[in-house]
RNA sequence: GGGGUUGUGGCGGAAUGGCAGACGCAGCAGACUCAAAAUCUGCCGACCAUAAAUCGUGUGGGUUCAAGUCCCACCAGCCCCACCA
């Protein structure tokens, strides 16, 4: 053989043919469902990220299903979104067609990539049988008041007429026009997903994830442990009261609820609706052209801490609960309306950014905590350490008891309480879109907003639509989708206009898989909580905090649904790396900086790329590609394509005993399977391949010796071949097949090593003194601390180097290092 | 400004607190060859003519018998961000 593309080619027919890779639920072996990210469909062939993903946990998963898992390995599309709809609007080409046909593009190349995906599973979201349990996902939801309308803002080209995605925002203007955008409040819809904010952090624990992802999800739902306190609003001179009468409280979240007899100012978010509701007529101008200033600055912006801080006066004021002070209330930007109650009470002297703001338009500052008694503290200070003091009743207490007595006593006027905040915010799904869910609302002036009854799913997404930018949602404009009877009354209705975000798609698209034709349910209950959850999920990470909380949401939901039985849908998680053009530099078009692996497939064939890919990287690091070191995978696998040959053509037939050349080679086997299974494991790729290697050149020199057995050399080989099976599956295929076995390699079981082999009579260890080698020696492995100090204090080279001081101590760590402490 | 993460030969990268640089790529030398390629063998961190010795895992401290690994501070790169009250 000579393996090339067309080895691959033959087999990828022969698995096809004989259904190797065909799912059955009932076959024995433990259930193993390993999920990669789907993909997005996009036009151009697979990359080198899609290869490193798909390639190596198809490695992992043909370990596993040797191993004798019964593994469950699908693929599919998330096939709504953005790029298909842009790409539209640029060429024409309708999304619907581009997609599916660039999905058929892709099914071709992952098959290509000789993957052992079952692809009688395949999913795609854009499809109505898909999203149809979306839109049913989306009735539940609303069902069990996870689902509810408010208005938000949205990034608005007021030139393009229409709403942008942040991606689409650059520097604060327009990407396609350079119009500066401006932020438009719509009534939109949202998933409650703050209902869940403990729990998502609860279970955090409990899964096999990266530590670094679960550090994210934890800062991103952010737990924070205060008090929310209350002021009174005085305008106009008298109080501020509701409709029934009763006072308006301003409610405040903060963690520094000690610092309350120090407040001089509250400042609202200027989008706040309260904001308006407190603005004096005498102010309103002044605001108002602050609110449209702040409109046009970008998150980003808002979020700088070295951004000069600006605000106006409200016309309004506070009245303290404790002391009644009368304190003023600005609007500023640098509080945010969606974070807490979107009221902030200023504490100048003991916060910086209040300090600053209070600095700068000449507002009160009155200190409340001293670090010792009686000591002035350079201002702002914002330790958490000191007493109370210019606190009225409560000078002297220690801050912290200072705090619990002031949120006491407030709490005794109805005016305050311990709360627990979280900065999560609730999920936007609306998006004003056409290439996406329809939404499965109707809104009907006599009835309100009413859910599409579920008999009526799906509600289909339209073919002919006008989807460029004008100022509408491009379903808004289709009539024939757009108007439709109310499910109530009977009369006139219009459907929503907008699609759902596509991180729906993708936040139960796991549980479809296994049930994927199903038109009866969203999955059958017994399916799934026999195959999920997925029990190793494998995608990027640029993915921890949203794809993977919304997941994580999702499937709680579903189990207070009683849809699955289940807490999480993801047992174990893996990130892949990136792998970076070879400059350093993310890949992009725009840099001249990709590598397209066709190139390196049809030249070497797919199982030498996936092999390198193996090899040449840290899995979860990636780093910048190196074309060069593919070398070392040529020469490899034409060494044990060599081997397969001469070991094919030579006598096999006798039985073999373990000479001293045997048993050295066996030791390298046994240890090269333990290695490396445990290697592959973990998604230590590349060092279970540099472990082959060794045993390659444990071979080469056991040939090379003259005396090899057939039947021993053919043992060892046919080992190395179920051990490189994972990551070049045709050739070994091929390899498998030349060495006069039955198909296939992968009904194989796994080879197992040996322990006795790996027993060794004696180890080299270093001998240290003071931490520093000395010298080396030989010692029987099993040997004790005194055998070994009787053997290096014999040692001559030992005496030399003590040169005359005493021994301390001696440490020796079994069969690694002994250490000498000497004075 | 905050958070996360990474710094090891010319390069990719190894190393449960225990012999730093496994395994390779590139390079150098040799064998084979008329020659080249392929293949095989050896060398391959710095200093040094060589060896020994010494120094070496971004920098500076610390813990420890022992630190690439743990702790503190700093520097640089990459990624993310919501001034989080």
């Amino acid at each position: 053989m000579s393996y090339s593309v067309d080895i691959d080619r033959k087999w990828q027919k022969k698995w096809e043919e004989t259904e190797l890779y065909k799912f059955d639920p009932n076959k024995e072996g433990k259930k193993l469902y390993c999920l990669e990210m789907f993909s997005y469909p996009s036009g151009a062939n697979l990359h080198l990220g899609h290869w490193y993903n798909y390639s190596l946990t198809d490695s992992w998963s043909r370990m596993k299903r040797m191993q004798g898992f019964n593994v469950f390995h699908p693929m599919g599309f998330d096939a709504f979104g953005l790029p298909a709809e842009n790409y539209a609007i640029k060429t024409g080409i309708h999304p619907q067609d581009s997609t599916l046909k660039n999905i058929a593009t892709m099914e071709k190349q992952l098959k290509e990539m000789g993957a052992t995906f079952d692809w009688n599973y395949e999913l795609a979201t854009c499809m109505p049988d898909y999203y149809k349990w979306n839109q049913w996902l989306f009735l539940k939801l609303y069902e069990k008041g996870l689902a509810y309308r408010k208005n938000a803002p949205v990034n608005w080209c007021p030139k393009c007429q229409t709403v942008l995605a942040n991606e689409q925002v650059v520097d604060g203007l327009c990407e396609r026009c350079d119009t500066e955008v401006v932020h438009k409040h719509m009534t939109q819809w949202f998933f409650k997903i703050t209902d869940y904010a403990q729990e998502l952090l609860d279970c955090l624990p409990q899964l096999d994830w990266p530590e670094k992802t679960k550090k994210i999800q934890t800062n991103w739902i952010g737990r924070s442990e205060g008090s929310q306190v209350a002021l009174y609003v005085e305008k106009d001179g008298k109080q501020l009261m509701n409709d029934d009468g009763t006072p308006v409280k301003l409610e405040v979240f903060t963690t520094r609820a000690d610092t309350f007899m120090g407040v001089t100012y509250v400042v609202v978010a200027p989008e706040a609706e309260i904001c308006d509701k407190l603005t004096t007529d005498e102010q309103r101008a002044v605001v108002e052209e602050y609110k449209l200033k702040t409109s046009k600055v970008t998150d980003i912006d808002r979020m700088s801490t070295t951004r000069e801080k600006t605000g106006v006066f409200t016309g309004a004021y506070a009245i303290h609960p404790l002391n009644g002070r009368k304190v003023p209330i600005w609007a500023a930007d640098y509080v945010i309306a969606a974070y807490g109650t979107g009221v902030v009470m200023a504490v100048p002297s003991h916060d910086d950014r209040d300090y600053e703001f209070a600095k700068k338009y000449g507002l009160e500052i009155i200190p409340v905590v001293q670090s010792e008694k009686g000591v002035e503290n350079e201002l702002p200070y914002c330790e958490k350490k000191g007493y109370l003091y210019n606190s009225g009743e409560f000078d002297g207490m220690e801050m912290h008891e200072g705090l619990d007595a002031i949120v006491a006593k407030l709490n005794s006027i109805g005016m305050g309480e311990k709360k627990v905040n979280y900065r999560l915010r609730d999920w936007l799904i609306s998006r004003q879109r056409y290439w996406g869910t329809p939404i499965p609302m109707i809104h009907c002036e006599k009835c309100g907003v009413v859910p599409v009854p579920e008999k009526e799913l799906p509600v289909l997404l339209p073919y002919d639509v006008e989807f460029t930018p004008d100022g509408e949602s491009p379903l808004a404009k289709c009539d024939s989708f757009i108007n439709c009877k109310c499910p109530s009354c009977g009369g006139d209705a219009k459907r929503d206009p907008d699609t759902m975000d596509t991180f729906v798609d993708s936040s139960w698209y796991e549980l479809r898989y296994p049930d994927n034709k199903n038109s009866d349910e969203i999955f059958s209950k017994d399916i799934i909580n026999k195959l999920a959850p997925v029990d190793k999920y494998v995608g990027g990470p640029e993915h921890a905090a949203m794809h993977l909380l919304y997941s994580r949401f999702i499937c709680k939901a579903m189990r207070d649904m009683g849809l699955v039985n289940f807490d999480e849908p993801f047992t174990s998680l893996v990130h892949q790396g990136i792998i970076l053009g070879p400059d350093g530099n993310r890949m992009s078009k725009s840099r001249g900086n990709t590598v397209a692996p066709d190139e390196y497939i049809s030249k070497y064939g797919s199982d030498v790329f996936r092999t390198y890919l193996a090899f040449g990287f840290a899995y979860t690091e990636g780093g910048p590609w190196n074309g060069d070191g593919l070398q070392a995978i040529v020469k490899f696998i034409r060494r044990v394509e060599r081997l397969v040959e001469e070991v094919s053509g030579m006598d096999t037939s006798a039985a073999y005993e373990l000479g001293d050349l045997e048993k050295d080679l066996n030791y390298t086997l046994n240890y090269t399977i333990k290695s490396a299974t445990n290697d592959i494991d973990r998604f230590q790729f590349n060092t279970s391949i540099a472990r082959m290697m060794e045993l390659m050149n444990a071979i080469g020199k056991y040939q090379q010796s003259g005396k090899a057995r057939g039947s021993f050399l053919k043992m060892v080989v046919e080992k190395l071949i179920l051990i490189l099976s994972p990551f070049a599956p045709h050739f070994a295929e091929e390899s498998w097949e030349m060495l006069g076995n039955e198909y296939s390699v992968f009904n194989q079981k796994w080879p197992e090593f040996d322990e006795s082999a790996l027993v060794l009579s004696t180890v080299e260890i270093a001998v240290q003194m003071n931490g520093k080698i000395i010298f080396k020696v030989n010692i029987p492995a099993d040997a004790d601390q005194a055998a070994v100090e009787e053997l290096v204090k014999a040692d001559e080279r030992f005496t030399a180097a003590l040169a005359g001081r005493n021994v301390v101590k001696f440490i020796y760590v079994k069969g690694r290092i002994a250490n000498i402490v000497v004075k």
